[in-house]
Order: structure tokens, then sequence, then C-alpha cells
DNA sequence: AATGCTAACTAACGCCCGTTACCCTGTCAA
DNA sequence: TTGACAGGGTAACGGGCGTTAGTTAGCATT
């Protein structure tokens, strides 16, 4: 099986940077085949094997099989948290530029977290996950769903109250802007599985971009 | 735990109806445990012992394990065909009915199927296992993503025919439409995993039904 | 030179896994 | 009355599971 070396800046739950070389390969690893086959089935020997380590090794990084997860989604929270808009730099960007090309690099900002060959594997694990396990289930609806319709409901807002796009509920803009994209997130994660093309979906994407803004724009 | 009693039609993959008590037993037990542990969460003992028969005894109704799985999904598959319109009613329903009646009572459908509380748990196990099995992939990216945006796509190019509502490009509008009922219907299912309210959600999925409309009457 | 720490190792624990071979009992058609 | 058969049961197979105890080699600090 092929092996990631692109890692990313690891941390410890506590904060620390990972950079112990065979803990990186433990991460990335894992990643890759819990987005595979789901955490319970995977076993900690398929793990080590692959890392060229005993079993027993691991647990000199990780207490438990369950830490280990918790330290994958730990890292894919604080990645995510980097991508929102954050709200004091807010007003100064929507002045600057338009509704439509503010849409557009939001859009993009949030292709290439997905894009990121290792985050891709954990968007995937996320949506495996969701079901089994509560933490992964908030983080979803959250960190990601919540903190994102929000975060564009604030942008609408301004928007509107500038009159620079058709005055409606801010919410359900956000709603109308964010939903589509979430599927389709969900069916371009699904169809990079089995390495399907990705083309219709990304055109479907830009596409719902351009309709909505033709809908909104004064 | 809380037994299902409520059991569906269910049949065997050769078309003949599951009538042994204890077969069916064994199809809503394990429909229950796969939707909150996953198929690989699950073992043939968890679903014996609550369904009050030895595990050996369930190789009298099934050949393996994945047997099991691909049963209750051939299920899922038959139950979901039923709810898209049939091609052939399309013409003499579109007439008679509003575009926006039309929509909503096609949002109804939908919901009463997701709401049936064996159905429910099989659209939590399609989310689940779409990224582990090849077949459940399929069916969610053909079945139901697929066949609902190519049916609706006709049903907005004969309203756009029949100048009912704005000319656009019926597999945009059909894409604006669905796409964010597919992640509302996530969120509505995940939610009830927890048993949390589902009121927003599905207040949202009314509101766009709402939105959607007021953008393409002419 | 001695110390402590990191991270590898061997070996094993007790338990759970899917599945099978075989047996027993009740029902119902011939 | 007999015989097939559906659908229960007992017992066990070989193997995988997560985890732990104890050991050891290499390295940096004192």
């Amino acid at each position: 099986m092929a092996m990631t070396t692109d890692s990313i800046f690891y941390q410890d739950m506590d904060g620390k940077p990972i950079e112990s070389p065979n803990k990186i390969k433990i991460m990335d690893i894992s990643i890759e085949l819990f987005s595979r086959k789901g955490f319970t089935g995977v076993s900690i020997r398929d793990i080590t094997k692959e890392v060229g380590i005993k079993e027993s090794s691991l647990y000199n990084h990780f207490r438990s099989k369950e830490e280990l997860l918790s330290t994958i989604f730990f890292n894919f929270r604080r990645s995510i948290s980097r991508i929102l808009p954050q709200e004091d730099h807010l007003g100064g960007m929507l002045q600057s530029v338009s509704p439509e090309l503010f849409l557009k690099q939001s859009l993009a900002g949030l292709m290439k977290h997905i894009d990121d060959p290792v985050m891709a594997k954990v968007w995937r694990m996320m949506y495996l996950e969701q079901y089994r396990d509560r933490v992964v289930r908030d983080i979803y609806l959250n960190d990601i769903v919540g903190n994102m319709l929000k975060s564009l409901e604030k942008v609408f807002s301004i928007w509107i109250a500038a009159g620079r796009i058709q005055p409606a509920d801010a919410r359900i803009l956000a709603a109308e802007y964010q939903y589509p994209l979430f599927a389709m997130i969900g069916v371009y994660v699904l169809l990079r599985v089995d390495g399907s093309s990705t083309w219709d979906i990304e055109t479907g994407m830009r596409e719902h971009v351009d309709y909505f803004v033709s809908k909104i724009i004064v």
C-alpha cells in the first residue's frame, strides 16, 4: 500500500507538536486505513504492520486505539477552524471585494482544505464515523455546519445592511448557499474513494455559486 | 433494548417474501444495531443474543453476515424505487397541480420514507457504510442522488416548456432544489441518532422549498 | 561514568470473531 | 405412519482482537 509522507504539522492533544517519525507515520497510516475501512474495521495489527513496528510499540505513542482516533480528530478540528473567516477581519474584507468574488474565494478555500491529500481522508472519516461517535457528530454539526452557517449569516446581513444584495432573511440565504455545498462535498469525497471523476460535481459547485449570486444581487 | 415489531414486507434477495418470525426479527435487530455501530462494529453474537437464538441458528436464515447486509440493502433499494415519481404518470400529475404543490408533495413523500422507523435506520446505515462498501456507494450515488436529479430535471423542463416557471437550465434547477435537501436529510438523520430536536432542520427544509419556489415562478 | 528517557522488542493474557459439523424436535404432506 | 424439512440447539474450530508486563538498545544530560 502506498505510504503518505506528505504529513501535516500534527499536534498531540496537549498541544505539543508531534515530531517522532514513527508517530507521524502511525497517524498517516491510521488515517488512510480508517478512512477506507472505518475505525472498527481496522486493527492495531493492521496499522503497525504497515508502519513496520510491533503492535506493542504503538502503545509508546498512544494510550489506546481510542486516543489515536481522538488525536486525529483533534487535529482535524484545529485545521478546520483555520478556514473559517475570522469575525474581526470580516468588515474590511467585505468592503474590498464583491459578494461574488468573496463567495468564490470562500469556496476555493474550502476546496483547498478538502483537496489536501491527508485532510481529504479525514473528511471521509468524519462522514464515516459520525453515526458511531458522538464527538465526531458534534464536530460535524457544530464546528462545520453550525459555524459555517453562522459566519455566513453574518456576511449576508452585512451585505443586506449595506444594500449590496437584495433584502432577505440572512439566515435563509446562508442555508441556501451552504447546504448544497455540504451535499456536493459529500458526493465529491465519495467519488474520490474510487478515484472516479469529480468533474461533474466540481462543475456543479461552481454552477451553484453562479446561480445563487444571480438570484441575490441588486 | 427496545425491539422493533413494526416490520416491513421484507423480501429475500430472490424475491420471496420473508415470513419466518425469527428471520424478520433478525432483520429488524440487525438494522437497529448496524445503524448505530456500523457493520464491522456488530457481531453475529450481538444480533442473535438480542433475537433470542443461538448464533448457529442465524445460519439457517442467512448464508453469511455479508448476505444479511445485502438483504437489508436489497429491501432498501426496492423501497426507495417506489418514492420516485414514475415517468409515465408525470404528464398528468404536472398539469393538475401547481409547481409549488408538486414540490411540497414530493418533499412530504420523501420525509415519509425517512420517518418510517425502520427505513430511518437504513438511511443511517447507508450514510455509514457508503465509504466501506461499493454497493452501498452505488445505491446512494445512482439510485438516490442520480435518479432524483434526473427525474426532477424532467419535471423542470416540462414546466419551462409550458411557461409555468422562468426559463432556466433544468439541470441546474434540479441541483439547486435537491442538493440542499440531501444535506438537510443527512443532518436530520444524524440528529435522530441522539433523539435531538429536528424542528430547526425540518423548518429549514420547508423554508428552502419556499425560497426556491419564490425564485422560479413566473 | 552514571542516569534517565525514548522507543523499540518478545511473549503472552483473556476474550471475541465468523463459521461449521452435527444433533434434536415439531409440523405437515404423502 | 412415515419421511422430509425447517428451524431450533450444543460444541467447537482456528484465528484475530486490544492490551499489558517485562526487557533492552541507543542517546542526551549530569
